[in-house]
RNA sequence: GGCGCGAUAGCAAAGCGGUUAUGCCGCGGCCUGCAAAGCCGUUUAGGCCGGUUCGACUCCGGCUCGCGCCU
């Protein structure tokens, strides 16, 4: 670790391991400031979905970037790591340590390992590339892109639509391939000393039951209503928007449009969280240097302040 | 007791006398401005017993189980 670095707290963990819990609990022990690393709690009024925190949790323990946009607009990766770095040079100003707490492991990623500098996303851009697409299929778009930029194009699938008009949006924005922009410029390293952990569950099934818990106890706060309300207050509001692409919301949806009932909602529900926690989960395991705190455990405070008194000082 | 219908992978659900059903789950992987997203690959079958056939999940018979109807 490098020294005379100040120090930053990362806590990283599958939905349902008890992050926010534990968060708090630090925030009442330690000078921290909490910020939220979560790509659902950023949306203004998507509350019961998305299990956010609730009004009284967030007065004892005020979290950052929650509740910064309504669900009809865009977050990214990047965006968020703006925001962090922000925010984590104003808590080190105050005295404090920046605590990172979430889910969502790509953002971490980003904060620590930097972007590339590559264009903002242009919604313009991008419709025209979604027209081009419906004329001629992501395949054909995938093979323009193989003559623009053949490195890109031969990671990608073809079917990946997203990703191959990423591809294209940043060399029609710019002029210049993603791979050119890869190598030129990668954004500087954290200047932070880091210590990041990891919850983790010992038995995966026992996750699977507090997810089952949690999803029914969402549904019993009113999930279905809120869904409802969120659709009157924002009549532009579509499944295609990555608000409404969130666990449950899509689910939410589906049964409001009569496709399905609510028992099946709540299966589905249940589904999708469980496989939004196996896919955090991967990408856990895929993190270096990260002190692995077992999420079951009844003793996971004392054993994460002790961790972070050692290297902390 | 009689008649009819059904029995396919963890679940749901098709076609087919000889080649991958498919969807969900599971498992593995890809992915730099939508990541709670997007995408790719993959394991697991044919209730039981016998027959017909070069070859049966598919045709025939029996058994078991389930569903419906009749007495």
């Amino acid at each position: 670790m490098t020294k005379g670095l100040p120090p930053a707290i990362f806590i990283m963990g599958p939905t349902a391991s008890g992050k926010t819990g534990l968060a708090v609990e630090l925030y009442q022990h330690l000078p921290v400031e909490l910020i939220s690393v979560d790509s659902a709690l950023v949306f203004k009024d998507m509350d019961i979905g998305t299990a956010k925190p609730d009004a009284s949790i967030l007065a004892q323990a005020p979290h950052h970037l929650i509740d910064l946009i309504p669900p009809t607009e865009v977050y990214s990766a990047a965006t968020f790591r703006n925001d962090a770095l922000k925010l984590m040079a104003e808590i080190t100003a105050r005295g404090k340590v920046p605590l990172l707490v979430g889910g969502t492991m790509l953002y971490f990623k980003a904060l620590q390992g930097g972007l590339s500098q590559l264009p903002e996303a242009d919604p313009n851009v991008r419709q025209k590339l979604d027209d081009q697409a419906a004329q001629i299929g992501w395949p054909a778009m995938h093979d323009k892109l193989a003559e623009i930029d053949p490195e890109t194009a031969a990671r990608l699938e073809p079917a990946d639509a997203q990703r191959v008009q990423r591809a294209l949006e940043v060399y029609e924005i710019g002029g210049k391939t993603m791979t050119e922009l890869h190598q030129s410029s990668m954004s500087d390293k954290l200047p932070y000393q880091l210590l990041k952990i990891a919850l983790t569950p010992s038995d995966r099934s026992v996750l699977h039951d507090r997810i089952a818990i949690r999803f029914d106890d969402i549904l019993k706060q009113g999930f279905v209503d809120e869904v409802k309300r969120l659709l009157l207050k924002y009549p532009s509001l579509n499944a295609d928007m990555p608000s409404m692409r969130c666990v449950g919301y899509r689910q939410a949806l589906e049964h409001l449009a009569g496709n399905y009932d609510v028992a099946e909602l709540r299966d589905r529900g249940i589904f999708a969280t469980r496989q939004l926690a196996k896919r955090q989960l991967t990408w856990l395991r895929g993190m270096d240097d990260t002190f692995e705190v077992n999420c079951l455990n009844p003793k996971m405070l004392e054993t994460v302040l002790n961790e972070i008194n050692q290297v902390i000082k």
